[in-house]
DNA sequence: GACAAACACGAGTCGTCGCTCGCATTCTGA
DNA sequence: TCAGAATGCGAGCGACGACTCGTGTTTGTC
């Protein structure tokens, strides 16, 4: 029984066949970012990686299924590693220490991982690929509602939704500028876009943080200092 | 030799010629902005325009030449149109109002030009095609620079040329997802994209707009009433 | 009407790219 | 040790897309 799994993967992988998965992965993840996904040719992949295109089909069967596969790693990579980030605001937080930590730690993946910027934002995305772009997307949409929704309490869900959605716009727009530059230009553009975020959300949330600052001074605390200042390596 | 000019079309054009570039253009720009201009194929382009493929390329050398051609038409329909929206701003202007009628003006010309953001964002050109994204992008962000240096008299070229490319970001991010939207979920993102333009440009002017508005109420007002409040079609 | 140039056609060429196939090599388990 | 599975190779297939070419039609000019 061991070895019967519905119809799918009835191959077993050696430890070489791992390798060469990861060997494979990390090439496209290098040729999708400098080249983007259609540009992006399977026998390049192959080359990068230094093995044939027979050897890259015999652990994917398509292109698409590089890119979800990489796509889905780079999603539990995010989560392992940033995934504190993702957690509800304190609201004891102020507005502007949340969103600069929230961006540091986004901003600090994605200049690690850029190919995920690639993957996100990328529009030429044939068939099925769309469809793990969306869910991506909607992944990350759903966690900023999370995240926003304490903050705006009287909002109606269509209302904190398309907030969430221009937050998204607005930090793949400034993602794409700070990937763009390096040195001291990235690091202005980072101010820039935590300003844009900060100054765009402030007024949404209004008072109503204020209030709840004020409240938990003389309640009990939640679970309080979640937000580390700027720790990004 | 009376139609020896350089070495370029030495081709006089019929005026049905004529038609069938408006034509294939018109086709063109249906199949960039539903497919984008890689996935576009220039059979597609020709089927689309009611042509064979040996009739377009009567009129074009290459598929970067209809782009390229579609661009430079776009930017001059731009500029007939809406080069009142790219004059400098009236100091005496309230910047909000300001923001919001460059914003209906630019959302106007692109909702019915479709075409304009998939040229102007897709990452997908090769060749010399990203040389003319390049040219239009940098033409947009000298005219955004020429519309808030006034504003930011005190800040190194080199802030306003930052400020500049943010706010062209911030645009091209809400544009996305306006265009992606319809009916009233349009008009509430037209609205969000406003109010971000303005929060972040509103601490950046901040006094010195308001010392203009209160010196030019006593001294000699310039050119003046460039402006036109949203008149927007 | 006659001639040339512009216009129009669409089957066909040529290159690229995703992917396959037959065969060789290495690993695993008994 | 050795069968069978997993891994590896790379020439090549099939499809598609940019672009061409030989040929026929329309238009402007004398």
């Amino acid at each position: 029984m061991p070895t019967h799994q519905e119809q799918e993967q009835p191959r077993r992988r050696q430890a070489r066949g791992e390798r060469r998965i990861a060997q494979l992965l990390e090439a496209a993840a290098s040729v999708f970012a400098s080249t983007g996904y259609a540009s992006a040719s399977t026998n390049a992949i192959a080359r990068e990686a230094g093995v044939s295109p027979g050897t890259l089909y015999q652990f994917f069967p398509n292109k698409e299924a590089i890119a979800i596969e990489l796509g889905q790693r780079l999603m539990a990579d995010m989560r392992t590693a940033y995934g504190e980030a993702l957690a509800p605001i304190d609201p004891a937080t102020p507005l502007e220490q949340a969103v600069a930590a929230a961006v540091d730690r986004f901003i600090d993946f994605n200049c690690h991982n850029p190919v995920f910027f690639t993957l996100m934002h990328g529009p030429d995305v044939p068939g099925r690929m769309a469809e793990e772009h969306d869910a991506l997307h909607n992944t990350l949409i759903t966690r900023v509602e999370d995240l926003l929704s304490p903050l705006l309490p009287d909002r109606p869900a269509v209302a904190v939704t398309r907030i969430a959605h221009v937050c998204m716009a607005l930090y793949m727009a400034g993602l794409e500028l700070i990937l763009a530059s390096e040195g001291d230009d990235r690091e202005a553009y980072v101010q820039e876009l935590k300003d844009v975020l900060f100054r765009y959300l402030d007024p949404l949330v209004g008072d109503r943080l204020r209030d709840a600052q004020a409240a938990s001074a003389s309640t009990a605390p939640m679970t309080a200092t979640t937000a580390t200042p700027t720790t990004a390596g």
